[in-house]
DNA sequence: TTGTAATATTGCAATATCGCGTTAATAATT
DNA sequence: AATTATTAACGCGATATTGCAATATTACAA
């Protein structure tokens, strides 16, 4: 095989899992929380900041964009990126909901 | 490459990632789910819950195992897992802390 | 228009992951 | 002891991911 069986799977679950796969990687973690701390934090900034090689960030980058977590803002030749606080909402949301819902089934 | 470069990153943004990767799987979302809803939860149940196959489910069961996130329960010949309460909270507690720290600097 | 800076895309090698068939290990049952 | 049930471990093919060098693209600047 090789590949993930999402269809047997519902919706719900295979959310969670997209959202929390996004942030299974030291990277993409790194890459958030440095946008979020840093204002006009462009790809050049998150290169030197992190260590990892132009094409990798852009890389990573393009993946947290995929799930919305990210607004771009061209400024000349700059791309400046910042979080979109209401789908990082969202997303702690359905995150906290699974554990939430996790919690209260063990305890009863 | 191929590999993750885990050293270039700090010990908080490992465990960060190394708790969401294990969620990032809609596999192990399914199977946590499951057992934190029924008592007296073994390998075969999840089998027969979820759809993969054994080896599967035994193989995803150790990733979860990795995490501190089951526990076990000897019964006869059977294996009962049940979630470990305190460190489900501990997870909860790491990923909230990413989304809050985030969310406060975004804010800024 | 030529150069330069910033970023995305492409293509690739190395590694990891996913899923499963098979086998091994363990423990209860007969 | 042989059988059965349960689960882990092994080994594999297929696919996905990671990271990077090289290249393309885009937009400004001289």
């Amino acid at each position: 095989m090789g590949f993930t069986k999402k269809h047997i799977f519902t919706d719900q679950i295979n959310t969670i899992a997209n959202y929390t796969k996004v942030i299974g990687h030291p990277a993409r973690v790194a890459i958030i929380q440095h946008i979020s701390e840093n204002k006009d934090c462009n790809c050049n900034d998150l290169v030197k900041a992190i260590g990892l090689a132009q094409p990798t960030i852009s890389q990573h980058l393009a993946e947290i964009r995929k799930t919305g977590l990210l607004n771009q803002k061209v400024k000349g030749k700059n791309l400046y990126y910042t979080i979109n606080k209401d789908q990082l909402n969202e997303c702690r949301r359905v995150v906290n909901d699974f554990f939430v819902k996790t919690q209260v089934n063990c305890s009863r």
